[in-house]
DNA sequence: TTTCTGACACTAG
DNA sequence: CCTAGTGCCAGAA
């Protein structure tokens, strides 16, 4: 194998983002980082630039910060998203000793 | 090549 | 409970 082979870089770390947060179930949130460490990347902050760049072809609304809470830009239809899927809510931010979701 | 920015994470006070 | 500072990686100019 070409190289350490530590996680696949066959595909763009955008298109594993995507469809690491595709798989995300109804009522279960994943957090950046966790997204970032799913896709094999070390990079939270890029998870959220690829979800701005094509969030609208995934339910982007299922990842947010690691304490559960979430952007200004996005805060409004975030919880808004969450709530309807039925996510356990503790005040402004997302329980996410609950609703985290680990991937099974 | 270097530099800047970003829908973040973590620790300390 | 809150705010502030630092470190992280990936992509674009």
């Amino acid at each position: 194998m070409p190289g350490p082979a530590g996680g696949g870089d066959l595909e763009p770390l955008a298109d594993r983002v995507l469809a690491c947060v595709q798989l995300i179930p109804a009522g279960r949130v994943m957090s950046y980082g966790d997204v970032a460490e799913f896709v094999g990347s070390r990079a939270p902050r890029q998870v959220g630039r690829i979800l701005a760049l094509a969030g609208g072809t995934v339910p982007w609304y299922r990842v947010l910060r690691s304490d559960g809470s979430c952007a200004e830009h996005l805060h409004s239809e975030q919880v808004a998203s969450l709530v309807a899927e039925g996510v356990p809510f503790r005040g402004e931010r997302v329980d996410m000793a609950a609703a985290r979701w680990d991937g099974r």
